[in-house]
DNA sequence: GTGGTCTAGACCACT
DNA sequence: GTGGTCTAGACCACC
């Protein structure tokens, strides 16, 4: 698992595991109540160590996207309000990482917004 | 300069180093025509294996971007047209991935151009 | 049975069994001069040495709360005098406990009155 | 560090510990801004994994009562109003704790604060 | 089988 | 030296 890396970024395995569950519960990829994978199924299958898993695990339940029951195992939250409070700040998270990009590219608001508007359009 | 790897995608390092001179060249941090530090030089400030900085600009000039002159060095070029073709280029990948993002966080098309012009607009 | 300890201090077992009758008498969860369960039937429904139950009766017995009768067994004494003796000294200790809490989580005796107070009506 | 313990409540480890040290920040025993001793040293000192005691800051540090600057160490936080929100919800505790205490001892209302009246008034 | 906790030991980056 | 992360392996309670 170890490679030459993004070099700066190194975010913790927990946190892309984190990351990538709440896309799944946001996009839908993942019901509301629906059963979430033992800690150790998910574990195996994406080739980490248990204790990891349950980190990721345990975040997300802090967040508040997912909730243990205690002997049957864990399941995404019911609660579509705070699912969708999650969706938009992720939104928020990924519109301002790009708009900086495009900033940073020397690109100005309006042509971000139009440049958006003509991809959307056309596509 | 090993890290914990993205975990499942690894960009080779030449590719990084390649995509960040193109950034400085398009947003113009680094001037048409100006020249480029030399191999050596560049491949210790970044800490990398000078034959993966060669590697980089070979592809940065395959491109365009980058002309070497026999023992004056590299700079880049003059062609603006070029420079802002490959900028128009490096856009509409940075809006593409951005645009499938969002739609992967199921998010409507109209959605996205709304929250963009909201964003920018707003801030 | 065997738990991880409260780390630093761990009350005997035949103490925390004591307690828990003694409780239940002075709440009136048993009743004065009812029979109690033999050592051995109370010693299997707590998972324990019919020793450590042998062990807090007598103690029970010698704090004036239970006493034995050859051949018939065990009861709660009808001494209702000695039973309200025992309650007040044990809400004395609650009571003791509880402001020792307080204040060493620096509460003035004026607050600890006032919050009580404050928590009693209310709810 | 297994022995026969509270039996019903085994609160773990890293939870105890993270209540001792809240106890002393809300105590006063830790001033805020006050470095915290390192992990291994606490760890040392409580005869505890260094993990357990990392997972306790962890928990701390996300109630707000720490903060880590990287490399120099963990701090007791300065926002005097975090820590006060903090003590009140633990007296509430500890209050709500005590009163239902009481209330199984078969103790009324009104017998409750007259005792801790005449408890922290007489002494 | 499930999740929860703990330990021991390792490696990393930063200073 | 500091904190942060990860792994491997163990034990527990609950069902």
């Amino acid at each position: 698992m170890r490679v030459k890396a993004t070099f700066d970024s190194a975010v913790p395995i927990y946190m892309q595991i984190m990351e990538k569950i709440k896309r799944q519960i946001i996009s839908g990829a993942r019901q509301p109540g629906s059963k979430v994978e033992s800690v150790r199924e998910l574990a195996q299958q994406m080739e980490v160590n248990p204790n990891t898993m349950q980190r990721a695990f345990a975040e997300l339940e802090r967040s508040g996207l997912l909730h243990t029951e205690r002997t049957a195992g864990r399941f995404i939250t019911e609660d579509t309000a705070r699912i969708n409070q999650v969706r938009e700040e992720t939104a928020k998270n990924v519109i301002s990482d790009f708009v900086d990009s495009m900033l940073h590219l020397g690109f100005l608001k309006e042509e971000i917004t139009r440049l958006v508007n003509q991809y959307t359009g056309e596509e």
